[in-house]
DNA sequence: CCATATTTGGAATTATCGTTCCAAATACAG
DNA sequence: CTGTATTTGGAACGATAATTCCAAATATGG
């Protein structure tokens, strides 16, 4: 057995989902994809199949991550509302601190490829899905320990939340304002109170 | 004075903008738009300019658009809150009824061309700050008039329904869900009483 | 060092992109 | 009907798109 893989599948794989995430499908090119990756054309056809099969994986990276890093987060948080609080701070600190102003990858890709892709608009139901959840039973737990009080309607705050999100992924491209957006994550917060 | 001008040029613009907001810039190409105008190539070039003017005007006139109805709309309406909730209401089930998905054409925008169009971006700036303060203002109205209690952080409360308008536009492309959007609309708007 | 798997880049494909030029067709004002 | 402005579409432009094939270069395990 001579030689073996020589670059880093991962690694690479890393560097393609910045560059989607970035500039989007459409204006992504293999070319861009070959000076931005450091491997060459034929290499990513062999490693990674076609642009769609990059993209395609390379969102699912993106998606797995950020589904473990959220999900991660709020296991640590022993405080629901503080914890929250700390979730939106962490999301608006890293979209101004990113001056490539790449905002959210699954945000992104919603609006580029929806309507058109059937296959993406699959994963992003289940991606909303996904994320509603981990809010709503993060809620949940809140209810039972008795920090937030019995009779609030959490699907709809879950589902608020994550609505929420998405535009402040939004908006914080346009304008990277920390203290308002803080200051209305602030104030959507005060429902739990 | 022979021949004048055959086609609208308004309508045809109108068109544009349905395309482009549908498709987003760089997946709309001339052939699109020669198809979906239904004027000849030759004749786009010579009303309009090229791709980037066209799609300029195209997003202008949604911009001027949507700024005139929205303003129209909450000077018609006596009562805030109701008035608030009409125009979510109005906004989600546009996205709902729209079988395209096409969303919200500055949003899509948004996510499209930032980074990377300074121009575009300066515009999105001022559109953002103008959406804001039309919010602003119609809170203060009912804020003088009794109807909201003195007190609250205004400013904080029309930049999160910016931010909120955002997010809903993103997520009802994927999951066009009336109750749910509607549900956390009215959890926000429990923020006025 | 040698055998072999990996990696590379040139060549070629087919297709499309946005754009310009221009001659022919068109349609209306007078 | 005629003259003129509008509109059209073919031809060509250079550029780039995504992709496949392949031979040469590369680098490492044994």
């Amino acid at each position: 057995m001579p030689k073996v893989k020589l670059f880093d599948e991962k690694l690479i794989l890393e560097k393609a989902m910045e560059l989607f995430w970035k500039k989007g499908f459409h204006a992504t090119s293999i070319r861009d994809l070959v000076t931005h990756l450091g491997i060459s054309r034929s290499s990513i056809y062999d490693t990674y199949g076609g642009k769609n099969e990059l993209f395609y994986k390379a969102f699912q990276l993106y998606r797995t991550t950020s589904i473990k890093g959220f999900s991660d987060f709020l296991n640590l948080q022993e405080n629901v509302k503080i914890g929250l609080r700390k979730l939106f701070e962490m999301a608006i600190e890293q979209s101004i601190a990113d001056m490539d102003r790449k905002g959210c990858f699954v945000v992104n890709t919603t609006t580029e490829l929806v309507p058109g892709d059937i296959e993406i608009q699959k994963i992003l139901k289940e991606n909303e899905n996904t994320f509603v959840n981990l809010f709503y039973e993060f809620l949940l737990k809140g209810e039972q320990s008795g920090e937030i009080s019995k009779g609030k309607n959490l699907k709809s705050i879950a589902n608020l939340y994550y609505t929420l999100y998405n535009g402040i992924k939004v908006v914080s491209k346009v304008q990277p304002n920390s203290k308002e957006l803080l200051s209305s994550v602030d104030t959507v917060l005060t429902l739990l109170d």
